[in-house]
RNA sequence: GGUGGGGUACUCAAGUGGCCAACGAGAUCAGACUGUAAAUCUGACGGAGCAAUCCUUCGAAGGUUCGAAUCCUUCCCCCACCA
């Protein structure tokens, strides 16, 4: 495995918690930190100066939306997910994973792979592990993720384990058709689509698939063991440039959550970047960060900011709430993004009542620099050595005003 | 002046004797969203009450009926066409 232009290293540890570097053929990404997720290629409703502005370093994207549109051939064809998106930093892409989960009422999953039905065209897809590390492969990703299965939070135990197996399987599998990409090259039967300006879609060179890491993704739903047994089963199977724990954060309680997490903390090596899957709300960001995880993704930020509802460091503001009528304040004193420096409440949510688009993407904005900014203080604590006491400020203030 | 149509809750708009405090939509108010089928979804929406329930409503006033937004009478407005 190529992995020579990946590495991690910690530079301050604090409990379970680390400041760290991870190293990518893209750049550089200071851990812990958060990624924004931009599904279609698109972190959506704002532009990768945008992302940038709000400090994010590492974006992703979703193989099995691109698979579907606007094809993986067509993006490796058109140079590829960096090129296409104008995206230069760090990227993952997720595996369609999650799909599986989200998409349940449109597929089949069996032990070769996942029978879909397009949401968007109804037409059947079968879906690999095999075929996914090409998907991901095409993209072009720095790190992507194998095809995994998840159950819907609080599962019980047989369903836990018979995904968390299944996962350990098409790891395997991901696994031996990554590797033979990397000696063999990407699959020679690929016609890329003509693409208007490129005489030749793949040259020799281009054969050779760029440096790209693969991240195993550990399941076993809120079941210690199952957790535990994902975790060796995993490090069973080779050195990898980093771990991903998923399968969290999908309807089970939080302390389900936070314990899940610590049940797999101590099992994963300390020298490799620790990604939860799919956790983004704040509170849970600093807890995580706690339990040692260094990346994180996360739709709610950029989906509950298009809803009107904002992350503040006093816990979440409904911007559409009448009060907030003649609120002449911004949403968030002393926040650096565009809609608290370049706006007031009382416009804020009369875009929400008009409807207007750019309500959205400020709050959206809004949200994917807060939980960024929230990374951000994260390490400065731990550079400072202080990360115990701002955390425990952080949370108390965060969910002072919580009804919870 | 004549003929026809119409006036329903914040707005638009169903409803023509009991199942109507009154379909539906919008607006408004409140809430939810965690590896994005999401500019989505949920709830409230005449008043009071935790609730059973009670009170006030369908242009106005009378009337018929066990019972009316719905039927009758008169009146007030609006629209179209004819003079």
């Amino acid at each position: 495995m190529r992995t020579a232009q990946f590495a991690f290293q910690t530079s301050h540890e604090s409990g379970s918690a680390r400041l760290g570097t991870f190293v990518t053929p893209h750049g550089v990404v200071q851990t812990p930190a958060f990624m924004p997720v931009g599904t279609h290629g698109a972190v959506r409703g704002l532009s990768v100066h945008d992302v940038s502005r709000a400090g994010g370093r590492m974006v992703l994207s979703n193989a099995y939306h691109l698979y579907l549109r606007p094809g993986d051939g067509m993006v490796r064809a058109l140079g590829g997910l960096h090129a296409f998106t104008r995206w230069s930093g760090p990227m993952l892409t997720d595996s369609g994973g999650f799909q599986v989960f989200s998409l349940a009422k449109l597929r089949t999953v069996r032990e070769h792979g996942v029978e879909f039905r397009s949401h968007l065209d109804g037409s059947l897809h079968e879906y690999t592990p095999e075929r996914v590390m090409q998907i991901e492969r095409n993209l072009g990703a720095d790190v992507m993720m194998q095809l995994d299965e998840l159950i819907a939070g609080g599962g019980e135990y047989a369903a836990s384990q018979s995904a968390m197996e299944r996962s350990l399987r098409w790891l395997e599998r991901c696994s031996t058709e990554f590797e033979r990409i990397e000696r063999d090259g990407r699959e020679p039967g690929l016609v890329l689509p003509a693409v208007e300006g490129i005489t030749d879609a793949h040259p020799d060179d281009e054969r050779r698939a760029p440096p790209q890491a693969l991240f195993p993704i550990v399941q076993g739903g809120v079941h210690e063991e199952l957790r535990r047994a994902s975790v060796r089963g995993i490090l069973d199977r080779g050195d990898w440039a980093g771990i991903a724990v998923g399968g969290l954060s999908v309807g089970e309680a939080k302390a389900d959550t936070y314990r899940t997490i610590d049940v797999c903390e101590p099992l994963l090596p300390r020298d490799k970047p620790r990604y939860l899957m799919g956790v983004g709300f704040p509170d849970d960001l600093v807890e995580a960060v706690a339990r040692g995880v260094d990346l994180f993704d996360c739709v709610a930020p950029n989906r509950m900011g298009r809803d009107g509802t904002a992350f503040t460091p006093d816990g979440k503001m409904q911007i559409k709430q009448a009060g907030y009528r003649t609120d002449r304040r911004p949403l968030v004193a002393d926040c650096p993004c565009e809609a608290c420096t370049e706006y007031d409440r009382a416009y804020l949510r009369h875009l929400f009542t008009a409807s207007e688009p750019l309500g959205q993407r400020l709050l959206a904005l809004h949200n994917t620099a807060f939980v960024i900014g929230v990374m951000s203080g994260a390490r400065r604590a731990l550079g400072k050595g202080a990360f115990e006491s701002w955390s425990t400020e952080w949370l108390a203030r965060y969910r002072r005003n919580a009804p919870e």
